[in-house]
DNA sequence: CATGAATGAGCATTCATTCAT
DNA sequence: CATGAATGAATGCTCATTCAT
């Protein structure tokens, strides 16, 4: 009976985690195309086949839909890097891979970057934002760890400059980006990819020598 | 008496434009408080000491009023960059202080970063817009220019490569500006002044090659 | 089970339609006693005992609302018109019942007519009043095909000069009410009955040649 | 030094009268070019080329601007028609000519029409309405008299039947500009000039007579 | 006489959230 | 669990009118 009962809540369970991350993914959907102040907790509703007052089911506020979107975003980008950029490959590309690995996840997602870097940049009511906050560090200094073991395995850093060189590294691929997302690169005539590799090239002073003889 | 009312004019005009420039700065100071998306025509009337509808005396759309705080904010960054690097200082160091005025700029000021970069980030309505975001990009290549000088004179770039060095450089402040902003950065436990020495460094091979024997 | 859903549906269905009807009664009203111009969607909502926002529960558009109410009233008289003069009815007065009946219709009404005539009046915004505007001209078109044929059947007109003479003389009804509604009628001591019956007169010659020997 | 006093309030008091004509004749045209209801005080000082506040030196409230443009019309409306059918001339189509004359004063001016029977329709606020509405009917009765007067020399009407049959046909004629203006002539496929014709006809039986043997 | 800044009430519409069913 | 009606506050903007200058 108890086994049963556990069971049935557990069947209950997935399948209410399964309609949530409906609702989660409709909620993305409708973020990438109306942009995430445009959209609407109706629309979002809309996008998932449910009504509106459905939505306040799974989620007690609109900011927790924010909250669980940007979380799975948050896993993906994780995956995305530790994939590009396995820990047991060989040395000589590793921190390039991982931050190009970070470039590309982010130009690729309409809505994802702004979700991570707007939603929690201005003098918004808090909340639920406390933890969230804590997990978007969380995940962001998981990129850094990574992207800091390529570069020392690369040799480009000691094992106290990892970090440093990491975030050093991390924020300028977030300026690449924001640029790019906000149109002004293209105004400025210039390629995303060159700076890209221009970039890339400073930070290996081996093949910049090479580049540049 | 033809002077007289010239005078007169002369008089209402400055007054008119000082009214404005309050107003203005009033939006300014609710941008900053509230963010810019969160700021209310009504509010920055009170925050000006006005009613709503005298705001439409000054500037007939809301977003005339977000273009004259970013035409402001704009205006302020050319002079700080062009005062903090001038055109005739010897060498040595131009390029190093127009980018650490660019930072200096923007980590001082609540909103204007947000308002030169998230203003155009969602699928907004255009409007006069098109306009502004040209006096946007003017701007910014204005800026990007006199970083490119300055890497110039200091013998950091050739003529060709100056355009493509200014804005890799000036991606990575921006970057720097973003992580601090969203609080990221304290959160990862850097330092921006730290971070945009390690920068500045990588800019200058020489020093690095002092630095790192 | 299916059938109680269906059932429940019914229920809703028609539970929604009546509270639809009674906001639309509410704005018809309200444009009796305010003209339709000076009825604001606030007041429409108060007069139906709701607030502001629940109004767009039901229409997406405050000239949905128009478009509702004239409807209602385009069906009404449309109702009103062939009950009075059936198709069926023996020759004699069928024309003149359907003219009655338009003047009855409108006279009784206080904002019917202003809703028919005024709303397209002055160089309003279009939108769906493209669509509404056909319905009004089907629903008049309805009306004097009904009088037409009436005139056939009284033989004070062939086939081909039906439609003309309908017009003709629906026309006349219509400037009537224009004088009864604006008041200036009674301005100018004339009796609307008394006119009616001098114009129905005109419209039979055989009765004109009696009166007048 | 009283006569001198006294011509310069003459003068004085005439180029006040000018202006308020100048001033008068701009809210007519923003009348005819924006509707009635869409003319506001700021649009037609602009069309006058005055500033806002100026217009309330000449006229206290909106209404009494519109009541000095309606007064414009009427004088005019009764100009044109007793100049179209002059007391003097001989009869056979006084009637028509002045009925006629009705007809084209106002359909070829775009306001006048909504400025006569729309504006005092409605339930509107009265104030100086109450005056207003005396002359517009004492104008109107001049017009019917006129017409009335054409109706006995044509040998249409009795002295006795005159005002009543005038009454009767002007109907008619605002019935055919209510149903011009309104667009709803053109949507019944008809042509006012025909209707017209049409009319005008049935008023003389003997040219009706005439015309259809 | 003329200006134009300022008021204050008003407008249609949107939206996150609640709750009876 | 899901519905969708309802709330109430907010938003950008307009307008007739007043009044100090």
């Amino acid at each position: 009976m108890d086994a049963e009962a556990t069971a049935g809540d557990d069947r209950q369970e997935s399948v209410r985690r399964f309609k949530r991350d409906l609702i989660r993914d409709a909620a993305k959907r409708v973020f990438s195309e109306k942009g995430i102040a445009g959209a609407s907790v109706r629309e979002i509703a809309k996008a998932a086949g449910y009504t509106t007052g459905a939505i306040y089911t799974y989620f007690a506020t609109k900011e927790e839909l924010y909250a669980a979107v940007l979380r799975d975003s948050l896993a993906a980008l994780h995956a995305e890097v530790t994939t590009a950029s396995p820990d047991g490959a060989v040395p000589g590309g590793r921190a390039e891979a991982a931050l190009r690995a970070l470039w590309t996840f982010y130009d690729t997602r309409r809505s994802d970057f702004e979700l991570g870097f707007y939603l929690y940049g201005g003098a918004r009511p808090v909340g639920l934002t406390r933890d969230l906050d804590r997990e978007l560090n969380a995940a962001l200094d998981a990129v850094m760890d990574h992207i800091g073991a390529g570069l020392v395995a690369d040799g480009l850093a000691s094992p106290e400059e990892a970090h440093h060189l990491a975030v050093t590294s991390a924020t300028w691929v977030f300026g690449l980006l924001l640029m790019t997302k906000t149109g002004r690169l293209r105004s400025l005539h210039e390629d995303a990819e060159a700076l890209l590799t221009t970039y890339l090239a400073t930070l290996n002073p081996t093949m910049t020598r090479k580049d540049r003889p």
